[in-house]
DNA sequence: CAACAAATGATTGACTTCAATCATATAGAG
DNA sequence: CTCTATATGATTGAAGTCAATCATTTGTTG
């Protein structure tokens, strides 16, 4: 029995709702909350999943929650064996007690996966950024501080003046920072709040340490970050020789490389 | 045939990160993933399901991710009536483009929920619940401010010293708090941080607007968060004579009542 | 009002998942 | 070294899920 376009509509925001509330559920509790057939209740799923507001599993769905979550996943399981090793060598540099700054960006996270491996005790753990609190947040013996600020749009990054602020008063001992690109003049950034952010971080951090893949190599973005003179620690799966190709020449004990 | 156990574990805790990293995925890529068979998979998963490290789905399962907010939106669920009605007194008092501060606790997150559903335009929302962020984050025309702070262990609030001070440079119009218990004394509160963060909160907002559902009536909680005289406004699913019946007598105007 | 388009539920057969059972190999205890 | 408990993969029948199809009802359009 055909029924009036509103009740379509206003039925599928509300099995979003549930979604978004339940993180998953089932078809069959979905037509029981919904009061509809199987049928409908696939029919309903499939045009949500085609509008990406839900994620289909077999025999249920998956709310939005993790959408926001789901590009950066993906963008984390590309150039996993470089993130990987850049991540190693920089938990290496993490001693047990010292306190530690992760910026956003797909390679502060798969730090943050490292240590969950590997989790030197008594860490202070201080970032901008709320994916990682989904993998660090419950970490045993670990004081977690997030810096406030205004939440970027579709990103789990937060920004601003506030996390200016609160960065400034923070007291860090190695800040883990990432860029979008690196030439010979440098590193590169996407946004002017991130640079800011970025430079707050590193005054007060006694050790800065850039991470970045070779896939920024060459590339640029449309603010400077940092010039080579003052990077005092590169972590990166590149070599000093190709480096220097590249235009880039750095300071012996600069570039820090993978022992593995 | 018989294998380590420590393969076993590790297999296990491998199974915990894939889950973690994906946030869903099926049985048959959980085998090819780990290499074993349907058999040892789904025992697996039995496994870390009965130790409450993952959440098991008809063909798949979930990571921990969301357990963080599972307890809480179990928590939601419980006198969803009550939450939703007050959530929609609270809601009716937010006007289009004013700053509105949340607070933790599941009367916050529904309103959250409320607030998808009627958006004002050009709303401020400020809080301290990270639980939040997975419903009101990606709300179109919204600014999202997330006061910084230290995470709490086991729940996706923000507190300390540093939330206090982010709170105290915030512009509020309304603010909307929770409280664990209310007797004839006032309101209470099971934390001394979260009080002293609410009272910041208190001295920047232009309305401080309190909700309690009516399971929280005669509870005390080990902290004084505030005394009836102070109160300004009351959202709360109970009558002024029930109220008084409890000890407790408000000035004229401070309940506020849903309408429905 | 008439014709059409759209939404729904029921049914069906193919496919998937699941729990139970069993044989086998082997780690770990004594 | 011997014995046993345990981990594993294969198999199987039951149960569940799915997409496609069809008849029916009913908004919606002209």
């Amino acid at each position: 029995m055909r029924v009036p376009r509103q009740v379509v509509e206003a039925r599928r925001s509300r099995l979003t709702e549930l979604l978004l509330e339940r993180g998953y559920l089932p078809i069959s509790e979905l037509c029981e909350q919904l009061g509809v057939s199987e049928a409908t209740a696939r029919r309903d799923l499939s045009v949500l999943q085609s509008e990406d507001r839900i994620t289909r599993t077999y025999g249920g769905a998956l709310g939005e929650f993790n959408a926001t979550f789901t590009s950066f996943r993906e963008r984390l399981r590309e150039g996993t064996e470089a993130k990987g090793l850049i991540a190693r060598t920089a938990v290496s540099l993490i001693k047990p007690g010292i306190s530690v700054y992760l910026d956003a960006g797909t390679t502060a996270f798969a730090i943050a996966q490292e240590l969950r491996r590997h989790l030197p005790e008594g860490l202070t753990i201080i970032t901008n950024n709320l994916a990682l609190l989904e993998t660090l947040g419950s970490l045993p013996g670990t004081k977690t501080t997030l810096l406030g600020g205004q939440l970027l749009e579709r990103q789990s990054v937060l920004l601003g003046d506030e996390a200016v602020q609160a960065a400034a008063a923070q007291e860090i001992d190695i800040a883990f920072l990432g860029a979008q690109g690196m030439n010979e003049q440098g590193l590169w950034n996407s946004q002017h709040d991130i640079i800011r952010l970025q430079q707050a971080v590193m005054k007060r951090a006694g050790r800065s340490c850039f991470c970045l893949d070779r896939s920024k190599l060459g590339r640029t973005a449309p603010e400077h970050l940092i010039a080579w003179p003052r990077v005092r620690t590169l972590v990166c799966d590149l070599s000093l020789p190709e480096l220097r190709q590249a235009g880039i020449t750095l300071k012996p004990g600069v570039l820090l490389h993978n022992q593995s």
